[in-house]
Formats: C-alpha cells, structure tokens, sequence
DNA sequence: ATGAAAGCGCTAACAG
DNA sequence: CTGTTAGCGCTTTCAT
C-alpha cells in the first residue's frame, strides 16, 4: 500500500478520470454506483487523504480561521480559545492562533502572515492600541469579530461580542452597597480599554445612586510599569486614613493581587475588607476565601464568535459583502463566594 | 489600486515575465537592479500579498504546525503554547491549535484533519489513553514532539520535552522531609500518565531514603468520576486519625483544590499541615499562602518543542528521513514559598 | 454518467 | 539576467 497523494493515482487505479473521483468524494454529483464502490474502495485501502491545500488554492481562500489573543495573563483566552476550537471542528474548519503578548507590533505581522496564508477570517481580542488595522480589514471585506476588547466606536461598525461590562460594574458596585459595604475602592483597568472605562462607569452610578460621590481616592489606577500591578497600591491604601471596607476588582487577576497584598497585611476578607471580581477564571473558586466574582460565559463568548464568524463567511460567499455588523451581548453572572 | 492577487498581474505591470517576479521576491536569484525596483515597487503600491497556498502547494507542505493540547484544565498548556507561538513566529511558521477536551476521538479527527492540511508537523500533549495513533505518524516519518506527556518506553523511540519527573517528586518530598514532616501524604495524578507515576516513584524513594516506608493510606488517588478532584478525600483523610502533617501534591491545580479543602477545615497551611505542588502556574503565588512548587520552565519547553520540531522537518527535507530521536530533560527549579 | 481540459498562484528546471 | 514551460492536486465547465 504505496503513498497515495492523488485523486490521479486513484483515478487511474480504478480506471476512471480524476473527475468522477472527486465527484464522488464531494458528493455534489451523480455516479454510477458501481464505480461509486470502486472508488471508494480504493480510498479506503490506500489510506488516501485529500489534499486541503490544494482544494483551498480552488477555492482561493482556506477553511482556516485565526484567533488572536494579547496574552495568556488573566487566563480568559483559554477559555474563549476551547469555544472557538469546538465550533470551528463542529463546522470543518481549523483555527490558528496568535499570542501577541500585547504587542501591536505582533499583531500586525501576525494579520499580515495570516491574510497571506487566506484565512476566512479572524476572531480577534486585540492588543492595546490602534484599531485602525481591524478597520482596515474590515473595509477589505474580511470577515471579523471582536470579543472582549472594543471600543463604543466600534458598535454599529464592527462586529463584537461581550457582556454588558457597565451593568457587570453596576451590579457588583450594587451588590457591595447592599452588603453594607460604604468606602469601596475600584481597580481600574487599563483606560484604553473601553470594557474598564465602563466597569468604572457602571461603578461610579452605582455609587451616586446610593448618594456616595465617588471618591478619587479609592480610584485605583495600575502603574503603567507595574510589576505586581495593585500589590504596593493596595498596601499603601490600606496603611493610610480612611481605607476602604470593599475592592470592586474590574477582573478577577487583579482580585488575585489585591487578596494578596490584604493577606500580608493580615487583613481579614470578608470581616474586614471585601473583595468582588469579574470574570470567573477557573481558579476564583480555589482562592481563599473563594472569590465573588461576575461570571462571564467564556467558552460560550469563543462558541459565539466563532459561528458569527462563519455566518458572516458565508453571508459574503453568497452576497459578496460582509453582512451588516452585529453587537452581541451576552448574559453575565453574579456569583457570591465567600469574599464578601 | 485593484486588487492584486498574483505575482503574474504583477508581472504584467512591470513588463516582466512571473518568474522574475518570483525571484525578487523571494531573492534567491540574481535579478537586475533596475527590474527588482520596478518589481518591488508594484508590490508596494498594489499591497500585493503572496498566497502561501500556492506556495504551500508547490512545496508539497505547509509551513504550519499543529500544536495538540488535551485541555486548559491546569493552566500549564496555555504558557506552553506561548512558548510554541513565540518561535514559531521567529521562523515563519504559524500554529494550529486544538484542545481536545481530554477526548482521544477528538484527537484522532485533529490528526487527520491536520494531515489532509499538510501540516508540517505535530506537538502533542496527548490526551490520556491509547498512544498509538503517535507510533503511526512516526513511523510514516510524521515529525513529531512529545511535551510533557509520555510514557518511559517512548524514550528512545519518539522526541520528547519534559523535566525529570523523578526527580521532581523527589526533590519535593526530601524538601517536606527536611523540613520536619513526617506524614507526608501524595496526591497523585492519572496512573495512565506516566509523568505522575515518575513523581510518585520519586516520592516513594526520598521516603525510604528517610527510612519511612510509604503508607498506603497517604497515597491518594483521584476518583474516576472526581468533581471536585481530591476536595473530599482530603477531608476524610484529616478528620481521621495519624492525619498527615503535609501534602504532595503532583499538580499545582491539585494543589489548590487541597488547599481549597484545608481552608474549609479551619486546618493552618502550612503551621498544621504544609502543602507542596509542581508546575508553579502563574497564580500559585497569589495562593494563601503562596504555594511552595517545583517550577517548569514551561514556556521554555513550548520553545524547545517547536526548535526540535523544526529541526525534524529541516532534517527531513534533507536526508528523506527523521533524524533518530532526541529526549529533551529540562531543568526544573525548587520554589520555596508560604505554604512549606 | 463520465472524461478532457483549463486554471487556481507559484516555483523550478531549462533555454537563451 | 530573464522568459517559457510544466506541474503541484483539485474542481469545474463543457462535451459526449
């Protein structure tokens, strides 16, 4: 049993032309049943494998997609990644990946590679910076969506997939308030990123509509340069005057900072300070105490974007344009643990 | 500027004939400076972009490789596939990712999906159960790396990364014993898995070397149907009597659900009982208390991975055949923490 | 129901 | 230094 390569060398084992063999591998059109068997009889003994990348030259684009992820630092991606992936074998597709490591540097070269290697489109959680790449590729025609990472721009305009980041900072500011929580400090996310600008946002209402003006103090910002992120801010916030009773952590690793540096000062979390994420990475449930987080549906986001992804691919087979954009967004959790 | 989409309309543009195109883009040839800059200048202004699958076609393979993942269960795939990405972009490759979901099935419809894609080759961390599906691609000169999960007859036999996992148990236990414990209870992993067999052989030898014979009643395994992993065997086995004064566990994440289990007990970590892990994942620091584990440089084993990988292949377009295998042993360090 | 031929975009002899 | 030709494996008219 040679190495067979080719729907000819089938072809000519089996006496018919490289045609009726693709035919009946494609199932589009009719053949003799006869020759049907034959053929695939033929298959099966040579172990045959049809060449993808040829039919792809064919086709002129690839049954591929490409993922980009900034980073694996909250561990979010992986979780997008395994709903990506699973869609993508449900429906014939393969995906490749691209880590960034928040570097826009990379993820231009890595739009570039990919549009080379004619992917049929991209699923992107984008590194900070300037959109107008994801722009451009869109007033190509390429077929795209954002998850997790866009600005308010963007809706209308691109498509995207999240969840409702100004009620998820609403409901968990809420949630401390009703816990009897008064000074409650905020762990900001990098402004550029419009999901953080309106976690605050949803955080800030919260708080006037419980009449408490929202104090600059407890507006905790990361150090652009910071290492350990919140570490130092936490302790030197907790060592002043008037340190806050809560942490409303605008994602669940910065929670993990935060509880960290309550843990060196021998802080207690609840009794003394609480602590409330968003996110729910797989490890919140194991810290201690267990952290009270916002759920959000990570896998099923990467499901979503995926068949998205493949709708608006097969929107522009059949129309030759992208279909208009849509906003997805999805429902989110409040999960209580045991950290507030 | 329409869209160009082949070395031949560039060609056309430039007076020129599509193999000249060919060889100044890909410089291999002499080419008269003058036509190279009228060349490159067409290619500039169009935004031509070279289709990667024809080339692929031409080559007989894809400049793709296909990383193999079983899960995002304990946070150490994703650091790998960082490691994978980085010198896969440094070469010109790209990655395909699948996340098997611990599914054999689905990682033998990945393999063949993958090979009809002509990827240029396989790193696998294979989901738990039958290995010989891997023999298969070997034998029919598949390149292929084994990172982190195989068994002792692949050495020798197929290419492998991983650290020395007796060692691993060793170390870790000789540190809980020189620490003073003297019940010292093992959380093992699958026994399918030889990796975790390695580490408890480890163990078992540091504690004869301490002239303690290992108790079976310390040697904890994970029920098939584990939910929540070692979460109630912890609790029955501290409840109990000659409870243990520290805990190996052959996982960071194993680590945490004991830990997890501890915390619910009121049980002091490590004043009452120490716990130590492998892996060090990113969030064992910000564990309370900070987790004592043995660390795996695992993105450095993604980028030895997909360095031998390429090898492989480079070897192989060579010399028709793969070179004989290599058995990579990387170094792995003790990190002591909070929680020893 | 099937075959012949052309062509997807590129590279690699082979000529000149 | 450059052009011509053939062919990688497959699908798709167009005939028959």
């Amino acid at each position: 049993m040679e190495q067979i390569n080719s729907i000819k060398e089938i072809a000519q084992m089996c006496g018919v032309s490289a045609s009726t063999v693709s035919r009946v591998l494609n199932g589009k059109s009719y053949v003799r049943e006869e020759t049907r068997q034959k053929v695939m009889e033929a298959v099966r003994t040579t172990g045959f494998r049809p060449n993808m990348i040829a039919k792809s030259l064919k086709r002129g684009y690839a049954r591929t997609i490409c993922l980009m992820v900034p980073s694996y630092g909250n561990m979010i991606f992986p979780e997008i990644m395994r709903g990506v992936n699973q869609v993508a074998r449900e429906r014939g597709y393969t995906a490749f990946f691209n880590i960034t490591d928040e570097k826009m540097e990379n993820e231009a070269a890595a739009y570039d590679q990919m549009r080379n290697l004619r992917v049929a489109g991209f699923i992107i959680c984008s590194a900070i910076g300037d959109e107008s790449l994801i722009y451009q590729l869109r007033e190509e025609g390429v077929p795209l969506v954002l998850v997790n990472r866009f600005q308010k721009e963007d809706v209308g305009r691109l498509d995207t997939i999240a969840i409702d980041n100004y009620r998820a900072g609403y409901v968990s500011t809420q949630f401390l308030l009703r816990a009897g929580r008064k000074r409650i400090a905020i762990a900001c996310g990098d402004p550029e990123l419009d999901l953080y600008n309106e976690r605050y946002r949803g955080y800030a209402d919260a708080l006037r509509e419980a009449e408490i003006e929202p104090d600059p103090q407890l507006v905790l910002r990361e150090p652009p340069e910071g290492q350990d992120g919140f570490y130092d801010i936490v302790k030197r916030i907790m060592l002043g005057e008037d340190a806050p009773d809560a942490f409303f952590a605008t994602a669940d690793s910065k929670a993990f900072v935060i509880m960290r540096a309550l843990h060196d000062l021998k802080i207690r979390i609840p009794q003394d300070v609480a602590v409330i994420g968003i996110d729910n990475v797989e490890l919140s449930a194991y810290m201690e105490p267990p952290l009270t987080t916002v759920a959000q549906p990570l896998t099923r986001m990467g499901r979503e974007a995926m068949t998205r992804l493949l709708y608006q691919i097969e929107y522009k087979k059949e129309n030759g344009i992208l279909p208009p954009p849509e906003n997805i967004t999805l429902p989110f959790d409040l999960l209580v643990r045991k950290s507030t």
